[in-house]
DNA sequence: TGCACAAGAATCGTATGCAATCTTTTTTAG
DNA sequence: CTAAAAAAGATTGCATACGATTCTTGTGCA
């Protein structure tokens, strides 16, 4: 399942539209942080920048403006979307409904090879706290949230996993705003202590640590407001 | 102030985006099933029919793509949705998950208003049991929505509401095309029980009577695969 | 009759142009 | 010198144009 989902998502993105792929990157670098929150996007820069018009740019920019990762606003453009503390509770207040729902879900469902799959993201994602530089703790942000994409592509509800899409991308972006410290470390033996729960097909247990996984996660998050970032928001920077 | 100025007005203060204002009216044509699933929506229709060129039907047509409600096939077009019986059990396997949840959170934050505008819906859902005819059962099964969505807005969560509204939608499609009966006034006497637990801000019940609810509501479907849908699809009709 | 195939029509994907709106800079009055 | 007004510049919203793809229909051949 994971082998065939991967084909097929290449094959489709690489098909499918070109606006599909400008958003998966743009993504990205949102996601890794390389694009700032409150960056605008214009249409024509987008476009020159990857080779494409006005039009298949902006459709790339509606797409993220659904996925809440880009903010629009008529007659003024996009811009990467600066989430509030209001906001980053409701994303983590809807992770802890569904997640340990899925988690359930995926301990029906968990084949070996999925459970290879998930060892392969653990190695990858202890090879990044084990570097150094910020270039390591984006690439460390995301791996955190690829085990999370994965378990709700294992759990086998498309709904569920597009809405985790959307969620897992925001938190990334809530991280990087309010996240305090490297509480990373912490949080890679808990995403290990959840792939050996769903091994053992416990699945009480998984939806448990995932709860608190996820408690752990905005635990570390700084959500008080502060001057700064208010007052830039209000000089639109 | 002439009719012109009245017109022009109308146009600008439903101005937001005109792509919006189609979708709306597209999507409470597929949720009413005026639009059948598996029709055809060509953009040059759709921008006629609404007077607008295909660029903004073509907007209008992707945001519902996203939702789920419309399917859109490179070089072909966009076509309402069909959801398939495994489609169907995702989309009530995804609101048991996050329905009685928001029962709990909205049980936290329930005003008198509140229950004021929940006794409304519950009176304008009575009055579509009361009639007789197809158009009375769309209008019920859409108000039968708006209960939930209603519930979803009380409980405070933009992003779980945003949810719900695609997983409402979806499910009006599901229960048109796989409605057995009317078991309707049994879903409407639960609506009433949850507003009840609601006021007595009892959240364990709430969220307790939502769970059976959503089982009801799928209990009702005829999910088995029947050869008329199968072959319709496979003819792409 | 039935099937393969090709010309034409319809529809989609995308680029580009123009008007409306917003932003910035320059000008001008106090 | 400051602040308001106006003009210039940039950017978006939308419509339209054109090549590419798919669907339809009619024709020839077995």
């Amino acid at each position: 399942m994971n082998i065939a989902d991967q084909i097929y998502s290449a094959a489709d993105s690489a098909n499918q539209d070109r606006a599909q792929a400008i958003r998966d990157n743009l993504r990205d670098a949102i996601v890794d942080r390389r694009l700032a929150p409150g960056t605008k996007l214009s249409e024509g820069e987008v476009g020159t920048l990857f080779d494409v018009s006005r039009t298949v740019a902006r459709a790339a920019l509606q797409m993220l403006s659904f996925e809440g990762l880009v903010r629009t606003e008529r007659n003024r453009g996009a811009f990467v979307a600066n989430p509030s503390p209001e906001e980053a509770r409701q994303v983590f207040a809807s992770r802890r409904l569904i997640e340990p729902g899925i988690a359930i879900a995926a301990c029906g469902r968990v084949t070996a090879a999925d459970v290879a799959a998930f060892r392969a993201q653990l190695d990858e994602e202890g090879r990044f706290i084990a570097e150094r530089g910020p270039t390591a703790r984006r690439s460390e942000i995301k791996a955190s949230g690829d085990f999370h994409l994965l378990l709700a592509s294992v759990a086998g509800n498309a709904i569920l996993q597009r809405f985790m899409e959307e969620l897992v991308a925001r938190s990334s972006l809530v991280i990087a705003l309010y996240g305090r410290s490297g509480v990373s470390a912490c949080g890679h033996s808990e995403h290990t202590e959840i792939v050996g729960a769903l091994e053992r097909s416990d699945s009480g247990l998984a939806s448990r640590l995932m709860l608190h996984h996820i408690d752990h996660i905005e635990a570390d998050l700084d959500l008080r407001v502060r001057a700064g970032p208010a007052l830039r928001e209000a000089l639109n920077f």
